[in-house]
DNA sequence: CCACAAAAACTAATAACATTAGTTTTAGAT
DNA sequence: ATCTAAAACTAATGTTATTAGTTTTTGTGG
């Protein structure tokens, strides 16, 4: 009734993590990470609903992970510093998890569930880093998604090499965050008075 | 010495473009290519170097058109309203070419010399528009940076369902344009003096 | 008007991948 | 020791990219 044990969701799904990192998310096929099991393809599917599902599940994981060091970095700290380590966190993760990064937005549904309350974590961490600035309801979910759009495309410019200049990349993100900084009482002004 | 006419390059890639644009990047296969032209795949290798290449003259076109885009939004137009219609305009064609913009920064060699030189043209319109804030050298790097992460970011999550609540993204747009510019001057305090 | 050259189409074949069906192995429970 | 069900396997199918080699086509030069 407990046959081979060994082998399991977690485990396929590390082992994709580690092919991500490594090669890139395009690298991650089920043959892959079979072989790096040591293990023929088709013996996933008593483990995982195929190649959709490991894509969700690399989503799933990289939100959680990416949540889970936002929130570790706001720990104690609010404001400006708050907000400056949040975002550092948020560029750390991507810099070193690149593959598990790109599987951020890369969901087969991006309306599933469980994608969608990962998403909300986030979502929901940063406001409260933003409720130190005085915004609330829709001001705030505003900021919010100013917020990622400002990480997620300096994120994925970055990894993906589309800055092309040697020009010191942590600079331009410290700068950024501070801009970010002096640009959130529009948001106030607009919305909450 | 000038066999059957009709295809070519450019055909390819339009072809390319309109299934990117209908249902996503990623059903762009040299089948599926082959198919709407009503030729057989290996065809196409008569007059492009593979799927390889395909994907570069996609890349090389999205920046292009963006970069017209943007041109064409800018003209006459520099300070606020300048920086307002350009991200306008960014975005717009984010919208209206998904699976084009999809490509911007999916290019199997993002160091290739001509995916180089169109983002360069990009860059350099930008950094015209952050001349009228004052900003020069790399501060004005820093902040042509910060402008396209924002967009790149907005762009991307907008396209993929990263906005998961339903509140109004242009309003979201207007607003992170507003912060942004009041946030240009952290970019001249830290670098121009 | 015809033949030729070369471009551009084609067919055939190979290799990688995802997935399904069906079979065999295995290890714990009885 | 046997049975059972999970989990591995092999075999097969269909899709894709790509290469090799063949045939078709058509403008040009004779």
């Amino acid at each position: 009734m407990t046959p081979r044990i060994g082998m399991d969701k977690q485990i396929i799904v590390a082992a994709a993590v580690e092919i991500a990192d490594a090669e890139g998310l395009e690298s991650v096929t089920l043959a892959r990470v079979a072989e790096k099991l040591g293990v023929r393809s088709p013996s996933l599917y008593n483990h995982i609903n195929g190649l959709q599902e490991l894509r969700m599940q690399l989503t799933l994981l990289a939100l959680n992970r990416l949540q889970a060091a936002m929130a570790d970095a706001a720990q104690g700290h609010a404001g400006e510093e708050g907000l400056r380590r949040v975002s550092r966190a948020y560029v750390s993760f991507a810099r070193m998890q690149p593959g598990l990064y790109e599987a951020v937005l890369r969901s087969p549904d991006p309306a599933e569930q469980q994608v969608g309350e990962a998403a909300s974590a986030i979502v929901k961490l940063v406001q409260e880093q933003m409720s130190c600035f005085g915004l609330e309801g829709d001001a705030s979910l505003h900021a919010v998604r100013g917020f990622r759009s400002m990480l997620h495309g300096f994120a994925e410019l970055e990894r993906a090499g589309g800055f092309g200049l040697p020009l010191d990349l942590n600079k331009t993100l410290e700068l950024m965050i501070e801009a970010f900084g002096r640009g959130l009482p529009v948001y106030k002004e607009a919305l909450n008075g």
